[in-house]
DNA sequence: CTTACGGCCTGGGTGC
DNA sequence: TGCACCCAGGCCGTAA
C-alpha cells in the first residue's frame, strides 16, 4: 500500500526520467478512476513534463501545454492501494490491469497499472491546484516539532485517527502510523488531548525516523508495491508491529496484538504501549 | 465544529 | 471445484 515513503520512492524514480519529456499520445483502458478522461486525452498530447513532486500521497506532475503556449497545468495521481507507475520500453509486455499509457518522445512509455482501481487521476488547471491540495495537513517530514505538537495537542480523537487524517498530516497510512506509535510507545487508542507534550515530541521523532528509514529502504513491499523501476522495497523487513499479531515484541516479552482502531486494523504491543484508562460510555 | 461510524468502490487471498 | 467473506485507503453521508 503506497504511503509517503513508497510515493516518495516512486517520485524520485520518475524525477530521473520524466522532466523534459514530451507526451506524444495518450491511450486509456478502464477510466472509472479518472475524474475527466476526456481532459487527459485533450490536454496531455503534445505537453511537456517540467517536474514531478510528491504532496502527501499524491504525485504531482507539472506540465506545460504544447509548444509556445506557456499554459501550465498539472497531472495529479494517487496510487490508492494497488496503483503502480512504470516507465519503460514501449515494446515491454503489458501487465494486467494497465489502464493508462503515455507514449513519450524518447520512445518509452509511461504506464499506470491498478488492480483495484482505488487510485485517482485528474488534471489540475492552475486555478484548481490550491483547492485540490490546500486542504491537506502538514508534511510529516517538513513539520517542525512545534508545528507537529500544535497540530495534535488538544484534539479529542484517537491518536491513530489523527495520524491517519490527511487534513492533519499528509502522507501517513496504516503501516507507518502503527510503526511510529510503537516506536514512540504510545497506544493507538490514546486521545490526542491526553498525550503529554513529551509524548507528542517523542511521536514526532518516531514518525520522522520511521519515514526516513523507510525511504532509505525504498518503502515497504507488503503485497505488490513496486517502484517506477519495478523494484520492491525492503522496509517490510524492519516492521516491528505491522502484521505481526501474536509474535513477540522486539522490545520485550509482550505479544503483538491486533485491534480495530479508527476503522483500521491496528497492531501494537500492550506492554510497551499502555492502553488508555478506558473510561467508556457514560451515557445514562 | 469535531468526532465516530457504516457503507461503498474492487478483486486477490483465504478458508471452508 | 466453487464460493462467501475479509480487507485495504479515501471519501461521503449521517448521527451525536
Amino acid at each position: 500500500m503506497p504511503e509517503l515513503p513508497e510515493v516518495e520512492t516512486v517520485v524520485r524514480g520518475l524525477r530521473a526520467v520524466l522532466p523534459g519529456r514530451r507526451i506524444l499520445t495518450v491511450r486509456l483502458g478502464k477510466v472509472d478512476f479518472i475524474e475527466d478522461p476526456a481532459a487527459l486525452e485533450r490536454d496531455l498530447p503534445g505537453s511537456r513534463i517540467n517536474s514531478v513532486r510528491r504532496h502527501g500521497k499524491f504525485i504531482v506532475a507539472e506540465l506545460e501545454a504544447s509548444t509556445g503556449s506557456q499554459v501550465s497545468f498539472a497531472l495529479l495521481i494517487h496510487l490508492g492501494m494497488t496503483g503502480q507507475i512504470v516507465v519503460g520500453p514501449s515494446e515491454a509486455p503489458v501487465a494486467p490491469h494497465t489502464h493508462v499509457f503515455f507514449a513519450l518522445d524518447d520512445g518509452r512509455e509511461f504506464r499506470y497499472t491498478d488492480i483495484r482501481r482505488f487510485g485517482k487521476m485528474r488534471i489540475l488547471s492552475a486555478g484548481t491546484q490550491e483547492a485540490a491540495l490546500g486542504k491537506l495537513g502538514l508534511d510529516p517530514l517538513e513539520a517542525t516539532q512545534a508545528e507537529f505538537v500544535a497540530q495534535l495537542r488538544g484534539r479529542r480523537a484517537r491518536i491513530k485517527a489523527l495520524l491517519l487524517d490527511q487534513r492533519v498530516l499528509r502522507g501517513m497510512g496504516n503501516i507507518y502510523t502503527d510503526e511510529s506509535l510503537w516506536r514512540a510507545r504510545i497506544h493507538p487508542m490514546r486521545l490526542g488531548a491526553n498525550l503529554r507534550d513529551t509524548e507528542l515530541r517523542r511521536l514526532h521523532r518516531a514518525v520522522r525516523q520511521v519515514l526516513e528509514e523507510a525511504i532509505r529502504m525504498r518503502g515497504s513491499s507488503v503485497s505488490d508495491y513496486v517502484d517506477s523501476e519495478g523494484q520492491r522495497g525492503s522496509f517490510q523487513q524492519r516492521h516491528r508491529v505491522y502484521q505481526r499479531k501474536g509474535k513477540k515484541c522486539f522490545r520485550g516479552d509482550g505479544l503483538i496484538q491486533r485491534a480495530i482502531v479508527a476503522g483500521r486494523s491496528s497492531y501494537f504491543c500492550p506492554r510497551c504501549q499502555p492502553a488508555p484508562r478506558s473510561r467508556r460510555r457514560i451515557s445514562p
